[in-house]
DNA sequence: GCCCAGGTGGGTA
DNA sequence: TACCCACATGGG
């Protein structure tokens, strides 16, 4: 399990802490988010169930850290009040349904968008949904692959329609995109299609 | 002190 | 449909 890329780069345990990461880590840094998982986890409060049961400025207080924690409290119930409806809290229940219908029913829910919903799939899910996240949009663009406004749909098909949809494959591709988005090598040099992006040619 | 981080939803033109 | 803004903490 310590291998490379995204093994290790989504931690969690078990789909639901997975699911509940995906929504706390939105437009926040990943180390706030590992630290309000941490008090949820204290709480015993890593449960759909455990969720709906907290009162929401409780829930807001525990989350804290990861920043936005009244309108993430308010998700999360989002997610744990659906989650009752929808399977009984069921995560295999719920990921056994087809992909293309659960991602409609995922972007239903408050507080999960695209990227979001591709997160849960992929990660939580073991779905082959790619994930498009700011880091792919710059480099996509950078590399002249894609427009600066292009949607989020033109994105994700661009490499829905060019890989071969295996979820380890999927993982790694998102995983080396954030690796390279994060490093500093490709702002300052506009050729840098030579540097840690050239992991990415491999396939 | 300033900028940014693994976005989304609601309001306005 | 297409912008614009609120939401908020913690690290560099």
């Amino acid at each position: 399990m310590d291998r490379y890329g995204p093994q290790g780069w989504w931690p969690g345990e078990g789909p639901f802490e997975v699911m509940v990461g995906a929504i706390l880590t939105q437009s926040s840094a990943w180390a706030n988010v590992e630290q309000a998982i941490a008090n949820l986890k204290a709480a015993g409060a890593l449960t759909p169930r455990a969720l709906r049961d907290l009162p929401l400025p409780e829930l807001a207080r525990l989350i804290r850290p990861s920043g936005y924690y009244n309108a993430k409290a308010v998700k999360l119930k989002a997610l744990a009040d659906w989650l009752g409806e929808s399977c009984r809290d069921s995560l295999e229940q719920l990921f056994s349904r087809d992909t293309a219908q659960l991602r409609r029913e995922l972007l239903s829910v408050h507080g999960i968008g695209e990227e979001t919903a591709d997160s849960m799939l992929l990660y939580a899910g073991e779905k082959p949904s790619f994930v498009v996240d700011a880091y792919t949009r710059r480099i996509l663009h950078r590399l002249g692959l894609a427009g600066e406004r292009q949607s989020y749909a033109s994105l994700q098909a661009l490499f829905a329609e060019n890989l071969p949809q295996e979820v380890p494959l999927f993982k790694e591709y998102h995983a080396l995109l954030v690796r390279h988005g994060k490093s500093t090598c490709w702002r300052r040099a506009p050729a840098c299609a030579q540097c840690c992006l050239k992991d990415l040619c491999r396939y």
